[in-house]
This record gives structure tokens, sequence and C-alpha cells, in this order.
DNA sequence: GCTCATTGTGTTATCGATAACAGTGTTAAC
DNA sequence: GTTAACACTGTTATCGATAACACAATGAGC
């Protein structure tokens, strides 16, 4: 009808039956059908977001980040968690693809089986965004923090501290090709003349998916038991890092004297555990406001280049876990 | 189309052309349009699920409850945040409605705009299960634990261990009528008889919303800067009790020896404050499979009854916030 | 006065799934 | 052998919004 045009302001319609229809409008408190109005391939203003899950304090300051910038352009978002199942998750972005969203922001962990779902997405023309997972082959925007150069700082903080057997915790030693936090550390130690040791690496043989507190727990019991332990751990995150510290204290070790211990990520539980731990702080609702907007653009055909990938700096914020390094009576080789 | 009978598996369809259909929707990929489909007031097989906000790790496992139970019966959950603003929330509901889930669960804090917002939603016909969050004068089911009775065993806890002068954190006294968390706190107390005072009650202005760990900070110092300050104090929740300890240790008490602090919520950090937090735990998962069958029941059809609710148990998780009592020098009237 | 542009309004068809109905053929019942 | 019941399949109309078109009425320009 006309009111369609009065109600959306296309086309011709006179001032006086404009007012009449918006009346009306009010009246029966009408709202205009989503559904309908997609159904003729027309957008829904809504974006799907894909995390890992939400337990995460990476989630909530993603998310915060990501709704200050959609919401200003009028979109609304809904969320969906994978929890570390790839059958979850492809399950969630077919239901926000059968509901027609506008487009998918996706910052769930990489895997072989989810990077082909969004690669189908795309191919049905809904735009996607990742955040820390850049995927191949495929011309999804991507936005990242530099887990590299930031693992590379927290390992060189070690080594400064005069740290040389430094162990890496969180993947095993077959599985570390693809995490750029291994790289990072795996770069530290090479640019300072240390010598990579297989023997100082531990983590859970289930791939790169993923590392747990008790994964944590399991790899520190292993390296501490080694004739000549590490004097320093990094950790792939914190709650890897927790774990570490679970099993260091029940070994008798005392932090950071006996063994010190950096992570990643900087979860708000970093700060109270005892001692509370030096680790790598990425800037999370900027990746979500950056990576929301490349998505806008791309919804709104503003934006139609191949592929745009975007990576901000991390930075190390120091505590306790690395105070001072001193030499242990027997250690230091 | 005889296609929609074979799909869906209504009505006389033959086996030959039953075949043949389902093989043909494999090679086009078929997939129904939900969209279409809840056009002719069908289910969309979606429900809506309201949080307060994700850091929380309440929501996390309120969300993974529900799930659980969500996807044994085939619906897929949209979340949405509201983050403390009344405006957010109406939006994210009104985004559910528009979008045709078949039903809402909502979990976050009550007020009066809010509580009318999803009256209309009821009104509407589309279900609604609130969590934690009783509303009067609409049917609407409600699943919820027993903060008063939790807050009443752990003011009973602190009672035990010798305390008197046993203050309240985290709600003004003008505001604390309506919540439950103060009932428990305040029956306690009088069923010790123990006499209210006012000046031990402190918490922020701005109405019972919420409180954060900035709100039990401020609430510390002016409890602890009394000439006679309670030797003991009962959060309203974690995180004002996170905000107390800071002031605690700033004004150089020793906890539990100076103050006792019993707070509400058992979130992980608790586990890891220095000391650890005596608080209570509420049955967060269980709320959320008990709150997605009683929306289920409602969507399907299968409970039409007027109004449930169910209220479950809390218990008291008792840590070193709370250690054993030792009278201070001057202290104990 | 005629043509044409402009403004305003109504009509039809469409998106995809499906309910309701209208057919066709086949078998069973009396 | 006629009627009735059943099995199957195709047709039409519908949900709500809107694009595309058709049709008025008005005024401008020559």
């Amino acid at each position: 009808m006309t009111a369609s045009r009065a109600i959306n302001g296309t086309g011709y319609v006179s001032e006086d039956v404009r007012k009449k229809v918006m009346q009306a409008a009010k009246a029966l408190k009408y709202r205009p059908n989503v559904l309908a109005r997609s159904l003729k391939g027309l957008s829904t203003h809504a974006v799907g977001i894909m995390l890992p899950d939400i337990a995460n304090p990476f989630s909530a300051q993603l998310v915060a980040g990501i709704q200050e910038v959609l919401e200003r352009s009028g979109y609304t978002a809904f969320l969906a968690t994978a929890n570390r199942s790839v059958e979850q998750e492809k399950a969630a972005l077919r239901a926000f693809v059968d509901h027609r969203v506008d487009g998918i922001l996706v910052a769930t962990r990489g895997t072989e089986i989810g990077n082909e779902a969004i690669a189908a997405i795309i191919r049905e023309g809904i735009p996607v965004v990742t955040v820390g997972r850049p995927i191949e082959n495929a011309p999804v925007d991507c936005v990242t923090a530099d887990h590299w150069k930031g693992a590379y700082e927290a390992v060189t903080h070690l080594i400064e501290l005069g740290h040389e057997r430094i162990g890496f915790i969180g993947v095993s030693p077959e599985h570390a090709a693809n995490l750029r936090r291994f790289h990072g550390y795996e770069d530290a130690l090479k640019a300072h003349g240390i010598a990579l040791r297989s023997e100082l690496i531990a983590g859970p043989a289930n791939g790169p998916a993923y590392a747990t507190e008790d994964d944590g727990y399991a790899a520190m019991m292993q390296l501490g038991r080694l004739k000549q332990p590490p004097t320093a751990v990094f950790a792939r995150n914190d709650y890897t890092a927790i774990g570490a510290l679970r099993a260091a204290h029940e070994l008798g070790f005392t932090i950071p004297d006996d063994i010190a211990i950096a992570s990643f990520d900087n979860i708000p539980i970093a700060a109270f555990t005892t001692p509370p731990l030096t680790t790598v702080s990425q800037p999370i609702g900027e990746q979500g406001r950056r990576a929301a907007q490349f998505l806008i653009d791309r919804i709104e055909h503003r934006f139609k280049g191949q592929k745009r990938e975007l990576c901000l700096e991390c930075h190390v914020v120091i505590r306790q876990s690395t105070g001072p390094h001193r030499k242990r009576s027997g250690g230091g080789k």
C-alpha cells in the first residue's frame, strides 16, 4: 500500500496521508515484520556473533566493543556459543544463516571443518569477519592482535631477568607449529641465542584447539619432574598458567624464585592469583570495534575489496609471578 | 508442492517420490526458509535468552544449563545482553519478538519498565520464563534460587562465629526493602536477637539495581571509618565483597580477624581472593535447565496453567574470609 | 489546447512454505 | 456395478512488505 511508502519515506506521499498513516501505525502499535521484509531479500538489521564460550572474559570485552559499534549503526546482535564443539558451532552458524542475519562475526578458534563452514557462508553472500582467526583461501576479513609479538616480548622479559631454561606450557611439541604464541616464544629464544629444547615443551595432545587449567597442571607436573626443570615457563594462556601455579605449589616450587611464570590474556583473575601473574594483555575491545566496523562496511557495501586484515598491538603486564630472578643454589648450568 | 509433504513427512507421499525429493534436496543443498515458515505463524525453533551481561560467570553457567535442555529438544538459542541499560534490554527484547523467536528466557534484574515490556510480550502470545526475577501481575513462569535462605544461612554462620556487629554492603538502607538477600540478613539478625543498625548498612544510592566492586569499596570505606566499625560484613555479591576486601586492606584491617566478610554468588574468583571468600553458592545450571524446560512446556503447549514458580536451594561455602573469630582487644561490647 | 513532467495513489506480483482444497487413480465393500 | 474409502499429487491462496507498474490529477511549457 501507500502505507509502506509513508512509513519508509520512499516515493511520493502527501503530507496529509503520511500523518494519518503514522497515527494509525501508532494507534495499532504497528511493528514492521522483519521476516516478511527479509523474505524479499532485504536487510534484517541483525548480525550474529559466534563466540567460543561465554564464561570467557575475552568474550565479554569483545562483545562490548562490538555492540558499541553495532548499536551506533542500528544493528542488533544475536550471540551464540560453540562450547568447543564443532557441531554446536556449525549448528549455530546455520541458525544465523537460516534467520537471515545480515552478517556474522566469528570469534571461535579455528578448525578445518569450521573454516569450511565459514567459506560456505561467504559463498552464499553473507559477509563474515573473524576475530583472532585468519582464514586462508576465502575472502574473510580478519582482525587480530599480534600474538606473536606479545609472546615474543613476554619471553624476552623472562630472558632479560636472566632465565635461560624457559619452558612452554599449553601445547604439545607436535601441534605447536600453527600457534602464533608459540612462534613468539621460539623466536625470542632464537634471537637471544638460546636453543629450543623440546623436552621443555608440554601440553595436551589433542591438537592446537585449546588449553585449560587442567592441561596447565598436567604440563607443569611433567616439566617440574624433569631432572633439570626449567627456571621459567611461558604459558599459552592464563588458565593454563593457573593450573601450572597449582602444580608448582604442589611440587614445592616457590614462584617466582624457583620457577617464574608468564602467560597470555590478562584475564581478571590473573591479578588475584598467588602470586599475581605477569601476562600479555591484548586490546580486546578495540578488536571488537574494528571487526564490527569491517562487517558493517561489508554489509552496507562500503568496502568491496578482496580481503582486509588488521593486526593490533599487545603489551606485557608485569606482576609478581616473574619477580626478579635469583639463581637457585644448585641451578643455572 | 508435494516436496513440502515429502520433507516434513506430513500427508500422503509415495515412497518413490519421497526418495526423489530427498535426493534433489540434498543435491541442491536445500535448507527450508525459516522466515517463510514463521511468516505463516509456524515455529522458528529459536528462543531468545536475555542476559544482564556476559562477563558474569553467572550468565555462563546459566546459559550452559539452558542450552543443554534446548539442544535436546531441537531449539536454537540466541543471546542478547542488556548491559544494565533498560533501553538496551527493551531493544533486544523487541528484536527477539521481531525475529519471531518461539519464546524468551529473561535473566536480567527487574525494573518497572522492564516488567511492563515483558508483560506486553506475554500479551502478544510469546511465552516468557524468568530466572531470578519473579514478576507480579503477569502469567510469567519463574525459576529462582532461595536468596533469602542463602543470605540467612551465611549471616547465621557469622553470628555463630561470635559476631554481633554485622554490616550489610551493597545497597542503601532506603532501597534494601526489595532485596531478598537483605531480608535474609535482617531475619537472621532478628532470629538471634540482634538489633538491625542502619549505620551498618551501606551501598550505592542508585536503587536496588546492582552493586559493583567500586560500590563495595566505597561502602567498606564508609563502614570502616565508623567509630565502632562492624566486626563482620555480609556483602550483597562477590564483586562487592572484592571491593570491600580492597578497602579493608587499605584501611589496615586484617581479614578475617578485624573484619570477617561473607558474600553471595560463589564466582570463580571468590576462591582466589586473599583471603578466599566465604560465600553462598546457588545452583545456577539447574536454574537454567529448569527454566528452559518451563519454556519448552509453554511453547509446545504442554503446560497451560496460569503461572509456575520454582525456588531452588542455595548453600554456604565456607572459606578463610570468615575464619574463626577472635574478639578484638578493645572490641565486642 | 495539446503534450509532457511531476506528484500522488491503487493494483499486481513476488519472496518460500504450506493449509486447504480439488482433482486423479486404485482398491474395497455391499 | 455402483458407491465409498483411501492414496497420492497438483492448484490456489495465504502470511506481510514492497518493487514494479498502471493509472489519476495537476500544473508547466509551447
